[in-house]
RNA sequence: GCCUUCGUAGUUCAAUGGAUAGAACAGAGCUCUUCUAAGGCUUUGAUGUAGGUUCGAUUCCUACCGAAGGCACCA
């Protein structure tokens, strides 16, 4: 990349002017926000001018002079600015072979090897049996799958892992709240029992269950049905609950296929109960963990964490030795260099104590994984509970947003079939879009009406985007004009001095985790094509540059579905 | 009470310690016999408060104010 080959440039000056190297600090080279300060600048002659004793405008001088002794070809001009900046301006060239590049390597422009050889288990989306897969696993699932794209893109091979909890508290409480609704009304055993019913019923017998669970006396018999889950004693609870897990699976699958996540490994926690259990128990004589009141504990507080109970006084694991028995099972199966968990950030206190006591147990693991947080969809009215039954379920958003879509698209010209596919991608695009556009670890004000925009900063106005350039790829074939990466005259666009920048977007998306730098980058790189689309008329048999034009459009459209594709949108060739 | 995270236009979000703090929506105005107006152009408007570190702070540190989350048998 030019990066590397600028930042070596810079190397090479602050060799000949015999800078110590312990005085060199990491090179930074940035885009200027303004293009009349150059493609990329330093600050390197600041932050060296202290250490060195010297005037940083005078050092930035004499690092230019230098630089332009030995300047390579891709360097049409380099300055020094303002405080000491020092500005790169690249040759026209440079941007013409960038388009010619980009349209050579297609579907692989943007991907590096930096992770070649890393294998890399990520958990993300975890829905569980027995309850909706609400919004909130729909945000979940949004940011594992895009961080998972990005991560391939830099070159790791991903194994993607869900984990899924059909053992619990919340089995049981389902399972009291499926036979209260069979006493209440004889006819809702034949829907419970019925496949084709899908999960909202039972979502809703878990509601029933958790509000029950408060009172002394339910509280009672739902902890008897959760052992009773656990040990598989008892027939009647056996049909309910294999009922239950096939119908919630069932229902999850039409979901994973909507949002074309394709899940390698599934983790049960029936799997991770045994092995979760005996590792707790095999490190209490040796004082990692400790019995109090019954339970088992792992006493945070001695490392400056919390205490968290392993395994409760009934005798079951709870999530956390669960979780450490999961670890080692996923590295038992898979044999990864690298664990990932997404889960929202209500759980962060709780992976740290979990990877604390994971550390001490098996330190190879946690030393191998690492958890991504992300904030929580919030309604306006305050926070969505799946416990009190005040839950958006996922296929229910996603066919409000279509609905709405599809008005939009009353008087285009498709067939059925087409606007029904395109509704579909440009709603999943919408909401994946306004989760990933920001930081992940923040909260999203899940506003239907505004969160959900359709233009300006949003999944549908790149679909567009790529839309109207495909268009004029069409156009280009039908009247016969070539597309050729080779200039003929006329200033560098805004958006080849864009359009090259892309790999660098994805390196750093990959080494922070953070998808929402594709989706800042997509919409900067939208909005300058369609500034240049509005003022250019891009097929033109009569004028030269016509080729050229197209060049950049079809670069433009290879850029922007490899970049939809790492936020999990599709890219549909009309809309 | 303790711990963690976060306070940026009216609203929803950006900004690897850098140059004039970017967008979008909302508001005001303009723009379709050029390839999709879900577009383009113009315009109003912001770093919670008080200190500190630094050549330079939205970014780092301290205090305060405010919000969210967590803190023993839920996940």
């Amino acid at each position: 990349m030019i990066k590397e080959a600028l930042e070596n440039s810079i190397k090479i000056a602050l060799w000949e002017l015999k800078i110590e190297e312990s005085k060199i600090p990491k090179i930074n080279l940035e885009h200027p926000e303004d293009s009349s300060r150059g493609d990329y600048s330093t600050n390197i002659a600041m932050v060296l001018a202290k250490a060195v004793a010297q005037n940083p405008r005078e050092l930035a001088e004499k690092i230019v002079a230098e630089i332009n002794d030995n300047k390579p070809k891709e360097i049409k001009n380099v300055e020094m600015a303002g405080p000491g900046f020092i500005n790169f301006f690249l040759s026209d060239s440079f941007f013409a072979e960038q388009i010619k590049s980009i349209l050579k390597s297609e579907k692989t422009f943007g991907n590096n090897k930096k992770l070649k050889g890393q294998k890399t288990v990520i958990e993300y989306t975890d829905p569980n049996p027995f309850k909706e897969f609400h919004i909130g696993h729909l945000m979940n699932n949004t940011i594992g799958e895009s961080v998972s794209r990005i991560i391939e893109a830099n070159g790791a091979k991903i194994i993607r892992a869900c984990y899924q909890g059909d053992v619990g508290l919340h089995v049981a409480k389902t399972i009291w709240g499926v036979q209260k609704m069979i006493s209440e009304d004889p006819k809702n055993k034949k829907k419970f029992f019925d496949i084709k019913q899908g999960s909202a019923l039972w979502g809703k017998a878990y509601a029933v269950g958790a509000k029950a669970y408060n009172d002394e006396e339910a509280k009672k018999v739902i902890t008897e049905i959760n052992k009773k889950v656990y040990t598989k004693s008892d027939k009647e609870v056996n049909k309910i609950y294999s009922a239950g897990r096939k119908a919630s699976l069932k229902a999850f699958e039409r979901v994973y296929k909507l949002l074309d996540t394709k899940f390698n490994n599934f983790f049960f926690e029936s799997q991770s109960t045994k092995f979760g259990t005996d590792t707790v128990l095999k490190n209490i004589d040796n004082g990692i963990f400790e019995r109090s009141n019954g339970a088992v504990i792992f006493k945070g507080e001695n490392y400056g964490l919390h205490t968290r109970v392993f395994i409760n006084s009934e005798g079951l694991p709870t999530y956390e030795a669960k979780d450490l028995g999961l670890a080692k099972l996923k590295d038992n199966t898979l044999h990864y260099d690298k664990s990932i968990i997404v889960t929202a950030n209500e759980q962060s206190a709780y992976f740290t104590v979990l990877l604390k006591a994971m550390s001490l147990i098996f330190p190879d693991l946690a030393e191998k994984t690492s958890h991504i947080s992300h904030g929580m969809l919030r309604m306006p009215s305050g926070k969505m509970s799946s416990r009190t039954g005040d839950v958006v379920s996922a296929t229910s958003l996603l066919k409000d947003i279509e609905e709405r879509v599809m008005e939009k698209m009353v008087d285009r010209k498709m067939t059925k079939k087409e606007k029904a596919k395109v509704a579909e991608w440009i709603s999943v695009a919408s909401l994946r879009y306004s989760i990933l556009k920001q930081m992940t670890g923040k909260d999203i004000i899940f506003d239907f009406d505004k969160s959900l925009s359709f233009e300006g900063d949003s999944g549908p106005y790149l679909q567009y985007s790529y839309a109207r350039a495909k268009s004029v790829l069409r156009k280009a074939v039908k009247e016969r004009v070539k597309i050729k990466a080779i200039k003929i005259d006329g200033e560098v666009s805004e958006i080849e001095k864009i359009l090259y920048r892309f790999p660098e977007i994805v390196e750093r998306a990959g080494e922070e985790y953070a998808p929402n730098y594709i989706a800042t980058y997509l919409i900067q790189l939208s909005s300058v094509f369609n500034g240049y689309y509005a003022n250019n008329k891009i097929v033109d048999k009569e004028d030269k540059n016509s080729a050229y034009r197209l060049a950049i459009t079809k670069a433009f459209s290879i850029v922007l579905k490899n970049g939809l594709k790492l936020l999990g949108i599709s890219a549909p060739e009309k809309m």
